[in-house]
DNA sequence: ATTACATAGACCAATCGGGTCGGAAATTCG
DNA sequence: CGAATTTCCGACCCGATTGGTCTATGTAAT
């Protein structure tokens, strides 16, 4: 509490919590204060308004995500495994970001470009990694591809078009079984055939 | 569709689901006939007002979780272990009413006598349960007991206060421990003793 | 055609909820 | 200590939301 920026950091862990169970338009302000043992009043003291609050929280998690994926990314050596895991823990984390997107979503188009503005930054943070990956699994002889750009884009668009039923059914079929199948696509596309 | 009776059912089974996610004040009318594919007006039809379906929804469960605990006694025979499934089974049940219980208190006192009306009702059934059981109990000579009737009501004075923490706080310790910590209690103190 | 059932769109009144404001505490500084 | 600054909040505003109504329309049965 001595500081502002750890008292918003409070505010964001707080709201992260009542925001992933209800989702953003649910979620008051009230609840939030009343979590936090404050006023209402005294949060606009630290954020301009719900949607500035709601904008921290997924950059948090954005920002936990890619902790995570460079942690799980280091624990293996090799391009295939690295993406494996990538993949892996990708979805697992938008599991619970999908939460916040279902919230946006729900019937309320206008924050599209809002979520959109925060993921294009991560998009091409995640296409530079990809296009590594590849690359260097190119390079060791493993992978066998043309272009390292283009097919980075190309997994980038598989893993984004895994996330969209994420988020508008809920675990409609095990989410295990699609990522399987989606990373023996890439490989079976993409390893050296003999 | 048929039986009007029928789409009562698919209303409850539909705003069960909803409710339990987002407790009572949080879920919409429009929600629920979304949910529905009808219109809103048309489950006025059917039910009177919004309480009007919250209180189906859990008397409906308050039903299932009736013929849940009939199974489980009847699964085992000696009383002890009769009295073991109730209350394992009635604490896990409650983890899902619990929802609906926070939904009503959430800051909104009003309701509680409404919760309370419907459980009178089972709380007396429930009681007669409980001193059966301590009396066949008692007369196989595997309890000893004073009174069953006031017995009865000490271990379901003691499950209602299992009850509480789930609705105040969430899961705020392991369920299981305290769940055998009740248990022993209960045994020790009303087991046998050579 | 008439009746009874079923549905929904438009509407209303009340409440809700995000946000503001002025000022009170609390804390820091001089 | 007092003044200045930071932090907090009760009360209020006002547009949006929402539970609920009313009327009109469709439709199946008689």
């Amino acid at each position: 509490m001595i500081n502002k920026e750890e008292y918003r950091l409070k505010i964001i862990l707080t709201a992260s919590k009542i925001f992933s169970h209800y989702g953003f338009k649910k979620t008051t302000m009230d609840e939030i204060s009343r979590a936090l043992k404050k006023g209402k009043s005294s949060i606009y003291y630290y954020f301009g308004s719900k949607e500035e609050i709601f904008e921290a929280v997924v950059l948090y998690e954005a920002n936990q995500l890619r902790t995570q994926l460079r942690a799980a990314m280091k624990e293996v050596d090799s391009p295939p495994d690295k993406l494996r895991n990538y993949i892996f823990v990708r979805m697992r984390a938008f599991e619970k970001l999908s939460n916040y997107y279902n919230a946006v979503f729900d019937k309320n188009l206008d924050h599209y470009e809002f979520i959109e503005k925060i993921r294009s930054r991560y998009d091409r943070e995640e296409l530079a990694i990809l296009r590594l990956l590849v690359f260097i699994g190119n390079r060791r002889g493993i992978f066998e591809v043309r272009d390292s750009e283009y097919t980075a884009m190309a997994i980038q668009t598989m893993l984004k078009g895994m996330e969209v039923p994420l988020f508008w059914r809920k675990r409609e079929i095990d989410i295990n079984s699609r990522l399987n199948a989606i990373l023996s696509l890439i490989f079976d596309g993409i390893n050296k055939r003999p």
